[in-house]
DNA sequence: GCCTCGTACTTAACCGGTTAAGCAAGGATC
DNA sequence: GATCCTTGCTTAACCGGTTAAGTACGAGGC
């Protein structure tokens, strides 16, 4: 069987509170009798057993993680940043995916906040900020990522969606693009319209005027974005360039367009937003734009420590500053081969 | 603060005990009385606290789930099999990852082991099957994936490769090609040498000897896919049909075919494996075998708990079968547009 | 009427740690 | 020499559950 403290405070002849100070590096114990207990400890193999420590210690080192979908690189290059810091940082991960099921994620909230998990780290645009508030506390914090609907209730990390759709906008327009088209994700979606909304306002600052032939209706894969495309390069005077609103999209308005007879980027130029793997596994390839992907889940988990680390201290529990932090990231632009200059 | 067992008994009038049998519906309690406490747990919001439950029952409901790298598609999609599967029966979800780094292997089942998760789906091609082995026991069980060396040693499970090598090349040859190139991955990988077993041996039941400059060595990633093609097709008598041992691979071929003037799949059928999200996001889509992954995942759970559930009956610990049990799954070919008979 | 047995509980030990409080010994302070 | 800190430990309560063993009570058998 397992070494538990008992065995070890016997071998060593101590008490097993001694033992415990020594595994948690607390004072209180001689350099001599730390050494010898902690040879003991490496000779004997013991590990403190985590659901004892949890239990005690009212802590479990664990992060709950919950994400919609483990298929989508957004969510799975954040769960990589998450990963890493939490790592570092001592923690642990127990994931979990909603498929973007509201009663799921009640679910999964409430299982994490009986004990499960220290606190919680969550992509999700189905449960209501009021939800997240009520759930989240200084005892057991919640950090939200992407839902901008949140910020300002509980901490968030957000991307700038809207200065995001001004960056790719005025990319194309520095090309020489003026007729630029826009695909947007599936309706109602707030990051498809923030995006939507800095190419609106990158045309203003250009001094023209929204065309709405130009915009269409995506649904965020490959097919919308395809049949999207179709509609947009198929009107009388049609767009030089496209602006879709992710990457399968954008991909789906690049095959649509060599279907067309067009070739990209010659013809036409299209830029999407993720940086998806396809996205340099094409020819050619796609220019995006990346979010900070990893960095996010890296800062929440980093956010999340730190509000832990600081409830330590203070037995207040709620009150004092309940203010959310909000940390809002840029998205970079990762140039490839499907945007050009405007041939003359 | 949250409700214990202690407040629900005192609420309810009876002992902890009679509320813990209500829990985990045990017998001996009257009907009256269970719906009572059900009530009450009901009204107050109780959930009990894994940890305590944990450490007293000895069972953490959680899974520890080990692999390489959460970017490579093969590994996510058996992760979301995993993931249904374990939710399915009740069980909770520790991720790791370990980037195929042998010493962070060995460390993050040596956490698990210590008491962390009731047992082990990894993912592992640095642990020995001997270190496997060890780790492996009755009331902690390990069940591999995709990793052949361990089967006997532990429950594995894994893919054909031999004979996904076999399909993808008859397939090929089905389709009349008859000079057929062959991309392999690292060189040494388990994985890419038994696909090329396939291969060879399709070759010779077709009464066709090796030869050896239709063969190239890429590196699972793209670029050396496009490498080796460049190598394949600039021989005199190039292939008219070229088989990479993965999809990203497959896809450099594609593209460097094109580079070189030869259109897919007119001049050059290419076939790939693992169905990659790239891979219909392409044109033409990319012709590859599908392993099971998610199926696969899914078993792993099934497996695991069955032998978790099996040494709740019997205190013996390591005795009995202790025999490994494997399983064995089979690629399934997904046609798309890149391969097409070969033109007379 | 007594014994036995099953039902519906309760009691209390235990899981493997943490931690507040207590205490003995030795040195500094006055 | 008595008092007061420190230092370095030990004791024991506690975290929130589970579970073996014990008990009280009513029904059934003889």
């Amino acid at each position: 069987m397992k070494p538990t403290i008992r065995d070890i405070a016997e071998a060593a002849s101590v008490s097993t509170a001694a033992v415990s100070y020594v595994i948690n590096d607390k004072p209180g114990v001689s350099d001599e009798t730390r050494r010898r207990v902690l040879k003991i400890m490496r000779d004997m193999r013991y590990r403190p057993n985590p659901q004892a420590r949890g239990l005690a210690a009212r802590r479990t080192g664990m992060i709950g993680l919950m994400i919609p979908d483990i298929t989508d690189s957004f969510y799975v290059n954040v769960v990589r940043g998450v990963e890493s810091m939490a790592n570092e940082l001592g923690y642990t991960l127990n994931l979990c995916t909603t498929h973007g099921d509201g009663d799921r994620e009640r679910d999964v909230t409430e299982r994490f906040a009986s004990g499960g998990v220290d606190g919680v780290i969550a992509m999700t645009y189905r449960l209501t900020p009021s939800e997240l508030k009520n759930l989240s506390s200084r005892r057991f914090p919640v950090v939200v990522i992407d839902n901008p609907d949140a910020a300002g209730w509980v901490p968030s990390l957000v991307v700038d969606n809207v200065e995001l759709g001004r960056t790719a906008t005025s990319y194309l327009f520095e090309l020489g693009h003026s007729r630029v088209g826009f695909v947007h994700g599936v309706e109602g979606s707030v990051t498809s319209e923030s995006r939507y909304r800095g190419y609106v306002e990158t045309l203003n600052s250009h001094g023209m005027e929204l065309s709405p032939e130009l915009v269409a209706y995506g649904d965020f894969a490959y097919d919308g974005g395809a049949r999207a495309a179709r509609r947009l390069l198929s009107i009388h005077n049609r767009p030089t360039a496209i602006f879709a609103a992710n990457d399968q999209m954008a991909l789906g308005v690049m095959n649509a367009a060599a279907e067309l007879g067009l070739a990209v980027p010659d013809d036409i130029s299209v830029i999407g937003v993720d940086d998806i793997e396809a996205s340099c596994l094409v020819a050619p390839g796609l220019t995006t734009l990346r979010q900070p992907t990893w960095e996010m889940g890296a800062c929440a988990v980093q956010t999340l420590v730190d509000i832990l680390k600081a409830s330590e201290g203070q037995e207040q529990g709620e009150a004092a500053d309940s203010r959310a932090i909000s940390k809002v990231f840029q998205a970079e632009l990762v140039v490839r081969g499907s945007c050009i200059a405007r041939q003359p």
